[in-house]
DNA sequence: TGCCCCTGATTTCTTACATCA
DNA sequence: GATGATGTAAGAAATCAGGGG
């Protein structure tokens, strides 16, 4: 179907989760294992479903002429794909009667309806109330449990209840990406202004040191000069190690005098790296 | 009217887990 | 009991596409 259009795709999402830092391995794992902890206990999917139904409801067959395979309606059966030479289903819910009947409440509900000849199809809006109730279920957690109550009180088949909180994290996700990248960038400049001053500082230390070596003239020249940006951050934000009193890392330090002894552990988190700071 | 942004939906892939030999 | 192969579900990432401003 789709398959070929994908792959020259593949590059540039590769840059982008390069650049943002965000997209791969670790964090994603990570986040796994916070958000997929409900499925410990969930019963073998095989004792739930002795047998897979594969029952297309009505809009399937009334969109299907409308081309492409974006902005499709949501199947019971949402998925058939071939990856691989490996076929995929993904059966939404046993009883697809109940999913056709409540997506055309759904349809209704939400204003929206086909043409007669099924050429056009409006996309889905939810409504006020069921965008508040969602972002209310995400605010309380960020995974969907479960899905079929939520989906049955908002009028809507449970893989657009699912598909909401998907997009819904990966674009809170997307939003977090894009702060902590800011954050980042003023840490840089701040960083890099900062040490500029201490580079003249030294320099103006050394010329008063060979030049008039008076005390009076100890005063810093730095005197007046103001906190840099990352001084003036929460201290909860910050990776200063209290041991090294370094922002940024035991590994510096380390190397800087390798038989400083080491010192009791109490680090700082880095929200950034989701490591101890040393 | 074209553009931008938001958002619902789809596809592909990865990972964790369960089951079986 | 340990181990590898296999199947499944869940979710992430990338993308498409409709629609409103």
């Amino acid at each position: 179907m789709a398959q070929e259009d994908v792959h020259h795709l593949d590059d540039a999402g590769l840059a982008l989760g390069l650049s943002l830092g965000g997209g791969g391995g670790g964090a994603y794992d990570a986040a796994r294992q916070s958000t997929t902890g409900s499925r410990l206990s969930m019963p073998s999917p095989r004792a739930l479903e002795p047998s897979l139904t594969l029952s297309m409801p009505d809009e399937a067959t009334a969109t299907g002429s409308g081309g492409g395979c974006g902005g499709g309606a949501a199947h019971s059966v949402s998925s058939l794909s071939v990856a691989g030479g490996v076929k995929r289903e993904r059966v939404e819910e046993a009883d697809g009667e109940r999913a056709s009947s409540t997506a055309a409440a759904a349809r209704a509900g939400a204003g929206v309806e086909d043409d007669d000849d099924g050429s056009t199809r409006k996309k889905l809006r939810l409504t006020k109330e069921q965008s508040a109730l969602l972002e209310d279920r995400f605010k309380e957690h960020s995974t969907l449990n479960p899905k079929v109550a939520l989906a049955k009180q908002l009028n809507l088949r449970p893989r657009q209840v699912e598909v909401w909180f998907q997009n819904r994290r990966a674009r809170t996700k997307l939003k977090q990406t894009e702060v902590d990248c800011e954050f980042l960038k003023r840490c840089c400049e701040s960083l890099t202004e900062e040490n500029r001053r201490l580079q003249r500082e030294l320099q103006e230390l050394r010329a008063l040191k060979f030049a008039a070596p008076s005390p009076a003239a100890a005063a810093p020249p730095s005197a007046a000069a103001p906190a840099p940006f990352y001084m003036q951050l929460p201290a909860a934000t910050l990776t200063i190690c209290p041991s090294c009193e370094r922002l940024g890392g035991p590994a510096a330090a380390a190397k800087a005098d390798p038989d400083r002894p080491k010192p009791a552990t109490h680090h700082f988190f880095n929200p950034f790296t989701h490591s101890a700071a040393c």
